[in-house]
DNA sequence: CTGAAAGCGCTAACAG
DNA sequence: CTGTTAGCGCTTTCAG
């Protein structure tokens, strides 16, 4: 009973032989596996026992050119050393539960280029749909979300248009909200710590409307420090005190996101800088992974789980061209000095 | 010029039409876009631009289904929110790069049944190589890996046999080296922070491998405390405090990984314990995200990134049975009291 | 350098 | 409830 043959290439195992084994047609076996309803119950257990026993997994490559249908979302997102994104991947594989479809990802280091790339090779699957963080693309890009014939729902920013559906935050508004947040606690000189990205849109977009916020009340950032790459408790610390040197008098401390903010926190504790009097500091995302720090950074949820549970709702939907904007809400923490005239509830 | 028949459902792009728009036959079109040297330049050209021009995305279902060759790669790991698998895989595709393999992830959460499924789901996409978190997986796993026509390596763990080939660390060993460091500091009265996740093998072998140590010194633990979900510095400082109020006369802690390390840090530094002259503290992992905290916590790399790179080179080589065990290095930071009798270099 | 023919392994659409 | 017949869109192979 040896492979006559040792040397020819084995064939990989397809339906037939399942068919074969089982002594039912390919076509039942196929219903079989893929848990239709309309076979017997014993013609059923004939065929699973057979596949079970050969070790048969189907061939879903040929499946999906047969049936023109892949159970594939592609989730398109800058990075996963984030910290953000997995969490919006958590969301995406939550309300993707139970509908079959599974997230695919591709990563673009914020880098056009690459997203370009990524794309034009998630499309050549025929994914079932497609959800992208952001909202800025190349016009190629573009093209290529337009075309495809899956929904695309574009996530995190509102403020734009979108090419299909979108999910996200206004980060303009969230930079808006906070700035009145530190005007109206009495701080005046304000500088801001962000990073070198330039595809980053929604930090940009975060800071331009910071400025905005600042802006109309009479006031502009004092000074800002940038790093390179990626996020972390020592970049926060260095920027931190970079700018404290080269302004001293700065009372606040607005940073592009709360890694970066909760190292500036450890910085003044470290100085024994007081917070949030003689200093206020504030970040972006409410990451609980920072929440056992001596002090609670003021922060802004960025609403990474939800966005992408709608995200994912709307792929499983087939819906087209819905808009969907999430409102951030504003955590004080320990790190803003608390208005004066503000009344207790 | 308008389409004659708005409702019928619009046939997906196929080659035939960059044949038909660029007067050139499928078989070449065919060979133009897989970027095969042998087209005249004219041709070429001619190709190129009728598919730019009408947006074709080439599908590779069919194409893999035609070519029984499929670019991807399964990358199956527990988790993505751990900051220890993002490295891994920054290290994969490193590793890949160039080869115009893809890497495609799956999560199991840490549950053998979410594995079997998601290694299940992979196979049926013949991928052209499997990289998976962990030597233990159940028979059913372990069944489909050996039968998988493609290269399987195993990666993180060098505990145990693998289905192929494998890279990794000796947790065992990581944890016993951290015992014998901490030993010969001087510590004696010992405690450890643990996570209640049955499945996480490694972090089991690193207890046993520490357990394993301390009793060749004829010392046991003290005590431990464990949290269940993901690690985050408010559950090392609450740990932390938990056990020092249950053990006040504890001088060193011991912890799972360092996130929770730095929790239990940041605990001490607010208490007013010192360390590491009252008590000493050690980590694992080596996350450098950690690095701006006031001091530095013992802790051992854990080659995260060096993993990943070796396995995706293993797989892109087509290699089979390769064993590579790498040697995770101690950092002692400011955590653990210089040993007595240590002389300065 | 280019083209024609024959599938890859599975499923849609019918027939029984 | 089960079987038969055509492809799905591409690539392999073999001729020109």
């Amino acid at each position: 009973m040896t492979d006559p043959a040792p040397n020819r290439r084995r064939r990989t195992m397809t339906l037939r032989d399942v068919s074969e084994a089982s002594g039912v047609s390919e076509m039942t076996v196929s219903r079989v596996l893929r848990g239709r309803a309309d076979v017997s119950a014993e013609t059923r257990a004939r065929v699973l026992g057979a596949a079970r026993r050969l070790g048969y997994v189907p061939n879903r490559i040929a499946g999906a050119l047969a049936s023109q249908r892949v159970n594939l979302v592609a989730v398109i997102v800058p990075s996963m050393s984030n910290m953000v994104f997995p969490e919006v991947l958590a969301g995406i594989s939550e309300g993707l539960e139970g509908s079959g479809l599974q997230p695919v990802v591709g990563l673009t280091r914020y880098d056009p280029g690459h997203e370009e790339a990524v794309i034009y090779d998630m499309l050549s699957w025929r994914p079932s749909g497609i959800i992208i963080a952001g909202l800025e693309h190349s016009d190629a890009t573009r093209a290529m979300l337009g075309a495809a014939e899956c929904p695309v729902v574009e996530i995190m920013d509102s403020d734009g248009a979108p090419v299909d559906s979108l999910v996200g935050i206004s980060h303009r508004r969230a930079g808006g909200a906070m700035a009145q947040a530190i005007v109206a606690a009495g701080y005046r000189r304000i500088g801001f710590v962000g990073t070198r990205m330039v595809h980053d849109h929604r930090a940009a977009k975060r800071l331009a409307g910071f400025e905005a916020g600042l802006a109309a009340h009479g006031l502009a950032l004092e000074d800002r420090a940038d790093y390179a790459g990626s996020s972390s408790l020592a970049k926060g610390r260095d920027l931190t005190e970079a700018l404290v040197r080269r302004c001293p008098d700065l009372d606040f401390i607005y940073y592009t996101n709360d890694m970066v903010g909760a190292g500036g926190l450890l910085w003044c504790a470290a100085q024994g800088v007081a917070v949030p009097e003689r200093m206020g500091l504030a970040g972006f995302n409410a990451l609980e992974i920072l929440g056992g720090l001596p002090r609670r950074l003021a922060t802004m949820d960025s609403c990474r789980h939800e966005i992408g549970r709608r995200a994912a709702e709307i792929i499983r939907a087939g819906e087209r061209g819905r808009l969907v904007e999430l409102t951030p809400t504003l955590q004080p923490g320990d790190t803003i000095r608390r208005p004066a005239r503000e009344e207790t509830p």
